[in-house]
DNA sequence: ATCTTCTATGTGTATTTTACATATAGGTGA
DNA sequence: TCACCTATATGTAAAATACACATAGAAGAT
């Protein structure tokens, strides 16, 4: 799933929750049930918890992220998940197929306006949709490599 | 894939290709091969052909689309594919789940600026990332029902 | 004539991803 | 003790995707 080279995939669909894991453990190490809590608060209505389990171990096998016991605190001991060097250049991969991603979306909604105002006349009257459109965040992720 | 009520799965990243392909016949009937070059167009870099066709095939089954051969024009047969009214209500469907996506990949690319900066500290000087941020389209899908 | 290339639609099947069920175990409060 | 929450994990079925290959009409080149 996490290819070797960077032979990333273009299609936006798969492992979209990956980016996200990995951009929460850019800032602070979570352990899984943390982890699944924040990325429900991102919007992920139904992760499965037994998925991301062996998805965290995937990325700890393909060295994207590593891991250690955390038995300070109550409850059963915790897991706790840090980002790795490679992960963070995995992060800014994963962050320019998500900017052609959102391309898409905004070009989807621009024609999808187009859409409503066939079937719905009096949509076009309405200001409740405001196109974001055209995007602007774009060609420059940041590199200093 | 297309479930017949509408507990229509609210992970974003199942089925990325099915919204923009109802979204390209509700404006004109298309056979697979146009289709396969207009979501390119689109940014789908790798759609598989053979794929493509057999989601049409189910599409057809599922009634969100029918079809029809056309032997006019020079060149083999072409399956000329229409939306149906089930398909536009589908459309709308994904398109409030294609909404929520954005939203996250709003949330996203305002927390991974943060995180440009904490690894590039010039960055913030720097005015080529121009942030979306917050969603303004919302809560307004164009129904009339 | 046949060869290649482009259009156009498909099937076969292995791999990968996701969904759903279930197991284990520590801790808290009723 | 019982229910509930935290926490991690495995087994396996179902769905989606990737990769290879088959068929066939038409156009233009050699």
């Amino acid at each position: 799933m996490v290819n070797n080279e960077n032979n990333q995939s273009v299609n936006p669909s798969k492992n979209f929750v990956l980016p996200f894991i990995l951009l929460l453990l850019s800032r602070v190490s979570l352990h899984g049930y943390e982890l699944s809590q924040k990325l429900q608060a991102f919007g992920f209505k139904s992760i499965d918890q037994g998925n991301l389990y062996r998805l965290l171990r995937k990325l700890e096998a393909d060295e994207l992220v590593s891991s250690e016991w955390d038995t300070t605190g109550n409850g059963p001991a915790k897991r706790k998940y840090s980002i790795t060097k490679a992960g963070i250049t995995y992060l800014k991969g994963y962050a320019n197929q998500l900017e052609t991603y959102q391309s898409m979306l905004d070009q989807f909604f621009s024609m999808y306006s187009s859409f409503l105002e066939l079937y719905i006349p009096s949509f076009s009257t309405r200001d409740s949709i405001e196109k974001k459109s055209s995007q602007k965040r774009r060609n420059d992720d940041g590199k200093e490599e």
